[in-house]
RNA sequence: CGGGGAGUGGCUCAGCCUGGUAGAGCACUUGGUUCGGGACCAAGGGGUCGCAGGUUCAAAUCCUGUCUCCCCGACCA
């Protein structure tokens, strides 16, 4: 491809909304521009990589077998009311009516479609297992679009769904496209982890997330290397000592505590509480009912773990007028010693503590002497942030944490769907059972951008040669003269022969403009064909991620043509 | 939704406080000189100052409303 008929558009200057890497110099190199929040157009260049990825996707996705399909992105409101995701979804699913004013959505992922296609069709144990897929365009109305690509409202995903007949055969299923990630994200250039995580509003049993830990993310992980332990802060837990009591009195005693709003207030003279020995009390509004969430004082609620707990698909923490008239307090002198009728979810860490501090649900007033288990009953669950530094759950290793970005997320769905839309087949015995689902999915774009997040300098991008738009950049450094020209021609014709792509800056510019753009576009290779070296006989290859630059004689060149060519044939 | 910031040629921004009829750099067009890391000179083209209303002899500038975009918190590929 000749640059002077290809549009590139590059920009000096990144636009001043953009604030993460990959967004700036996306943008600045001439691979997308921004139509809207969170919805951007894929030019040229970027419209070759994304071709890569997919083909990287199909390709593996291909091999454990999967069919490709392509379902619609307009879906009616009967579906998504069949699995309880019409109103489950929320705000998060654009909806529309058509001209008679029937309701449709634009489909935020496909389990609705792809199951009402397996019950309708698949009858027999003996048809499955069935892996289905598809690269589709998906819609979300996300609350707040940012960072370029990498949170949008219009994206391209890879959702594949696997339906057995048991789960064992899920287990098989989420193995193998475990493995096909794997091999997808290396293909990609990406160095990437897997973590245990939440499964949110896909509801199901287990799930799986591909990260990269990149600053430009948005999810943190927890992890340690040498354990091999990883999970996303949502999910993760961890170790912590346990706090040593004193007895406390027969039953709470009330005592004043005017001002008091605060753990750290408690913590002041004169009261001298500390944290770890005070009830945090929180209230939550959790599908139209109040929970409390109690924690110790010095703890964070991670509020993925209450929802999961309370098996919540709509949550927010309730309003101090909600607060007061049901608990006759404002925040800051709440407590679970007394309350009746309201679900009462405790942290593991409150567990077989005594003499605690929380508030007695009277404005100035804290009770003293609190025993989780005596004074009040309530659920035992996990609900805490874990820390870096604390111990992870297996291997007694210190835990890290870092942030990252979700590039993919393998679930069990196992029956969530199946069950509530009646996808059943039949067994061997003759019984109806309902299908055992799993669900796959891969934001393309994000791989993209991710790339550039991993890969890129003061100059510009690196693309790994898998992905790259082209893998070559050809620079003829004086377009002008004959033989420079008749050169890079002939290389040119070279380079396409042999399979590699090739960009040729076939513009009448200075070296200096040339190398720049080259440079923010970051292809792989760079092949500059100048006065200086062709006097030896020469042309100049540089590869992006090194300074140097070596002189090759044209057969040399043709050697490594051979092993690009290769490289590109296979694409990867 | 809550909190913060910004809308002025394609891009980055100045002008606004203290109203007086719109400017710089980059980009673009033409001519010339240049030519190995984003050249220089000259001459050009291009702007409903987000939108609506108000105040005023006069509004980019002051007031009100509204829309959009960005950032920080809750959601997800």
């Amino acid at each position: 491809m000749r640059y002077s008929q290809m549009f590139i558009p590059t920009l000096k200057e990144a636009p001043a909304d953009a604030q993460v890497p990959s967004h700036k110099l996306l943008v600045r190199a001439g691979f997308i521009r921004q139509l809207s929040a969170g919805i951007y157009s894929v030019l040229p260049l970027a419209q070759r990589s994304l071709n890569k990825i997919q083909a990287i996707i199909r390709d593996e996705m291909n091999a454990i077998g999967g069919q490709e399909f392509h379902l619609p992105a307009l879906s009616p409101r009967e579906l998504w009311e069949e699995s309880g995701r019409w109103t489950g979804m929320g705000e998060n699913m654009f909806r529309l009516k058509d001209r008679k004013g029937a309701d449709l959505c634009l489909a935020m992922t496909h389990e609705e479609v792809f199951t009402a296609i397996a019950r309708g069709e698949v009858r027999s144990y003996k048809q499955l297992p069935q892996f289905w897929y598809q690269i589709q365009t998906k819609f979300r109305d996300e609350p707040r679009p940012k960072s370029g690509l990498l949170r949008v409202r219009q994206f391209t995903m890879k959702d594949s769904y696997s339906f057995d007949f048991d789960w064992e055969g899920l287990d098989r299923s989420y193995e193998a496209h475990r493995h096909a990630y794997e091999r997808i994200f290396e293909r990609c250039g990406l160095t990437f982890v897997q973590v245990d995580a939440d499964t949110g509003a896909m509801g199901g049993k287990a799930s799986t997330e591909f990260m990269v830990k990149t600053d430009a993310g948005e999810d943190l992980i927890a992890f340690n290397v040498e354990s091999g332990y990883a999970a996303n802060v949502e999910k993760a837990t961890s170790v912590i000592p346990a706090e040593e009591d004193e007895t406390g009195p027969e039953k709470p005693e009330k005592f004043p505590t005017p001002g008091v709003r605060t753990i750290e207030d408690l913590e002041q003279p004169p009261f001298e509480v500390s944290a770890k020995r005070q009830i945090k009390t929180l209230v939550y509004m959790v599908n139209g009912n109040l929970v409390l969430a109690l924690l110790r004082g010095d703890h964070e609620l991670v509020e993925a773990k209450l929802a999961a707990a309370a098996g919540s698909t709509d949550h927010r923490p309730a309003h101090p007028e909600e607060i007061r008239s049901a608990l006759g307090a404002l925040p800051g002198s709440l407590g679970a010693v007394g309350v009746r009728g309201l679900k009462i979810l405790a942290d593991h860490a409150l567990q077989g503590r005594t003499n605690m501090v929380t508030g007695a649900n009277e404005d100035g007033f804290h009770l003293r002497g609190v025993v989780p288990g005596r004074d009040f009953t309530p659920e035992w669950v996990d609900l805490r942030l874990v820390k870096e530094g604390e111990l992870d759950p297996k291997g007694q290793r210190p835990l890290q944490v870092a942030k990252a970005l979700e590039l993919g997320h393998i679930f069990k769905l196992g029956l969530r769907y199946s069950q509530t839309m009646g996808a059943t087949v039949l067994g061997p015995d003759g019984k109806e059972s309902p299908i055992v689902m799993g669900s796959y999915g891969i934001g393309v774009e994000r791989i993209l951008a991710a790339s550039v997040e991993l890969h890129h300098d003061d100059d510009g991008i690196l693309w790994p040669m898998s992905i790259a738009p082209f893998q070559v950049a050809l620079l003829p450094l004086q377009p002008n003269d004959p033989q420079v020209k008749e050169t890079t021609e002939k290389l040119y014709q070279q380079l396409t022969a042999a399979g590699v792509e090739v960009l040729l800056d076939d513009r009448d510019e200075r070296p200096g403009v040339k190398f720049k753009d080259a440079d923010l576009i970051g292809l792989p290779v760079r092949v500059a064909v100048g006065k200086k070296a062709l006097a030896q006989g020469k042309v100049e290859w540089k590869k992006r991620d090194s300074k140097e630059i070596e002189l090759k004689s044209l057969d040399d060149l043709q050697r490594e043509f051979a092993v690009l060519g290769a490289l590109a044939g296979r694409g990867r």
